[in-house]
RNA sequence: GCGGUAUUGGUGAAGUGGUUAACACAUCGGUUUGUGGUACCGACACACGUGGGUUCGAUUCCCACAUACCGCCCCA
C-alpha cells in the first residue's frame, strides 16, 4: 500500500455514507421543527477567532489546534469546534440587528479538526452536529435547547440517556467560587497531581474534572458551586430545574461537571450514555451550555448565547443497524442479450431513469445468467430482458424478481407499462 | 506528548528461519444454445505494513518508522 490516509482521518464509504445521510436528515427534520436554520461557515478561520473564544489556557488552543500560515502570511486554524465560527459569523453579519427575529437560531454540521491521539470515536478530523441560539437569556430557551437535543437522539433510537446538568452561575458567582476553590486546594497543592497543580494556577474548576484517583479524594470534599451562587443565579437554576420537571425530563445535577472551554456560564449540560460500543463505559455524546460573554468577546454587543455540539463518530457507534432506515432500492435491472440489445440499452435505461425509476445494467459483457445473478444480488424489483427477438417485435420481458413471474410488454412504452405493473 | 497491543489475499484468518504460504467466505468462469437458488468443477498473494539489521537464508529473530486499536492527557 503506497498511500494511506493521514493519521486520524477516515474514509466514509458507500454503505456507511447512507447512515450519515440518514442521521443528518433526521437532524435537519427535528431542528427545523424547533425553527433552527442551517448555517454553513468556513472550515478554517483566523487563528485568533479560536484563541479568543476558547481561552488560551485551554488544551484545544495550546496543543490541539491545526494551525498554519497561508501564502499571504495569515495565521489560519482549522476549526476545532463549531461555536466560535458561528459566533464570528453572527457578529460579522450583524445578525443581532433589529431586523432579525430573536432568538436567532441556527444549526450546523461538518468536519472539525483536533491534533490528538486517535481512539475509538475520536479522530483528528471528526464531525459534529450542533446548534446555537443568540439573543435571549431566558431559561425557557435553555430548556428548549436541552429538549431539542434529547428529541433528536430519541428519534434516532438512542435511549437510556443520562442528562446531567450543572450551573456555573453568573460571572460574580463564578468568581466567588473560583476563589473558594483556590482557597480549598492550595493547602493540598503538593499532594495534587502534576496536571492539577497547573490547573490550580490557570483554571481551578478543571481540577473537579480530574481522573486522578488521588485528586478525586480531595475533590470529594471540595466546595460545591451550588453553595456559591448568588441569589439570582440560584433562582435561575431552580427555575430551570422546574421547567425540566414540567417536561418530564429526567436529569441529575452534577456539581463537578465543568467545561473545557472558558466561555461558558450559567447552564451547562451533557448527555451521557453507557453502551457496549464503548465497553459499557459512560461516555458523553452531546454537550453544551450557555455562553453569555462570547459574542462580546468576539467583538459584538453583549449578547447571550447558548448551544450544544454532538460528536457524529460517537453517535454512529451508538446507532444499531436496525435504528438506521436506509433503503437501497433498485427498480429495474436491465438484462441485455447480444450487441443490438447492448446498444439499445443505453436509450432504454435513459428513458427509465427519466421516468423516475432507478435502473442499472451490466457493463462487463457478462452472460445472461450472470446478469440475473447480479440483479438478484442488487435486490432489483424487476429485470427487463432485451434480445434480438424483443427488439424485432418491440417487446420487453419484465420479470418480477420476488414472484418470478414474467410478462411481455411493449418496449416502446416500457416506462408506462412498468408503472401499470407497479400499480 | 506518554504507555500497551497489533499489522499475512477483496474479507475472516492458519502458519514456518530454508523446496508449491493452510482453510473458509466473497468474487469471477464453467457444468453444451437467453434467466436468479443449491450442488459440483476451476481460477484467484508483483508475496506476509515500510525501511534497515542479524543470518548461508527471514514472512518468521532484532531495531526504527508508519498506521490501527486500547489506556493517560483532553474532549464530542
Amino acid at each position: 500500500m503506497r498511500y494511506q490516509k493521514p493519521k486520524g482521518t477516515a474514509d466514509i464509504l458507500p454503505g456507511e455514507s447512507e447512515k450519515w445521510q440518514y442521521v443528518e436528515s433526521v437532524a435537519q427534520n427535528v431542528f427545523s421543527r424547533y425553527r433552527f436554520s442551517e448555517i454553513r461557515t468556513p472550515i478554517f478561520e483566523s487563528y485568533e477567532v479560536f484563541e479568543r473564544s476558547s481561552g488560551d489556557t485551554s488544551d484545544i488552543v495550546s496543543k490541539e489546534m491545526y494551525d498554519f500560515k497561508d501564502k499571504g502570511d495569515r495565521h489560519i486554524a482549522l476549526r476545532p469546534e463549531g461555536t466560535a465560527g458561528v459566533v464570528r459569523a453572527y457578529v460579522e453579519n450583524k445578525l443581532y440587528g433589529p431586523e432579525y427575529q430573536r432568538p436567532y437560531k441556527v444549526w450546523y454540521k461538518g468536519p472539525m479538526f483536533r491534533y490528538e491521539r486517535p481512539q475509538s470515536g475520536r479522530q483528528r478530523q471528526f464531525h459534529q452536529i450542533g446548534l446555537e441560539a443568540f439573543g435571549s437569556d431566558s431559561p425557557e430557551l435553555d430548556v428548549e435547547i436541552i429538549s431539542v437535543g434529547l428529541n433528536f437522539l430519541n428519534e434516532l433510537g438512542v435511549h437510556n440517556l443520562k442528562v446531567a446538568i450543572n450551573t456555573l452561575g453568573d460571572p460574580e458567582s463564578r468568581e466567588n467560587y473560583h476563589k473558594a476553590l483556590v482557597d480549598y486546594f492550595t493547602p493540598f497543592k503538593d499532594q495534587l497531581s502534576d496536571d492539577s497543580k497547573v490547573r490550580l494556577e490557570k483554571n481551578p474548576l478543571r481540577i473537579l474534572d480530574s481522573k486522578d484517583e488521588n485528586d478525586k479524594k480531595f475533590v470529594a470534599d471540595a466546595p460545591s458551586i451550588l453553595d456559591y451562587l448568588n441569589d439570582a443565579s440560584k433562582e435561575r437554576f431552580e427555575y430551570l430545574k422546574s421547567l425540566l420537571d414540567d417536561l418530564d425530563i429526567n436529569y441529575v445535577v452534577d456539581p463537578t461537571m465543568v467545561r473545557g472551554l472558558d466561555y461558558y456560564n450559567h447552564t451547562i449540560f451533557e448527555f451521557m450514555v453507557t453502551d457496549p460500543a464503548f465497553n459499557n463505559k459512560e461516555i458523553t455524546v452531546l454537550a453544551g451550555g450557555r455562553y453569555n460573554g462570547l459574542v462580546e468577546e468576539l467583538g459584538g454587543k453583549s449578547e447571550p448565547g447558548i448551544g450544544f455540539g454532538l460528536g457524529m463518530e460517537r453517535l454512529m457507534l451508538l446507532l444499531k443497524d436496525e435504528d438506521i432506515h436506509v433503503e437501497n432500492n433498485l427498480d429495474v435491472y436491465l438484462v441485455t442479450i447480444g450487441d443490438s440489445a447492448e446498444r439499445a440499452s443505453v436509450k432504454i435505461l435513459s428513458n427509465l431513469r427519466r421516468a423516475g425509476f432507478s435502473a442499472d445494467k451490466d457493463y462487463l459483457q457478462r452472460k445472461t445468467k450472470a446478469q440475473f445473478k447480479t440483479a438478484d444480488r442488487l435486490n432489483a424489483k424487476y429485470t427487463v430482458t432485451i434480445g434480438d427477438a424483443e427488439l424485432e417485435n418491440d417487446t420487453a420481458n419484465v420479470k418480477n424478481m420476488a414472484t418470478g413471474e414474467q410478462v411481455s410488454v411493449s418496449l416502446e412504452n416500457l416506462a408506462e407499462e412498468l408503472k401499470k405493473i407497479e400499480g
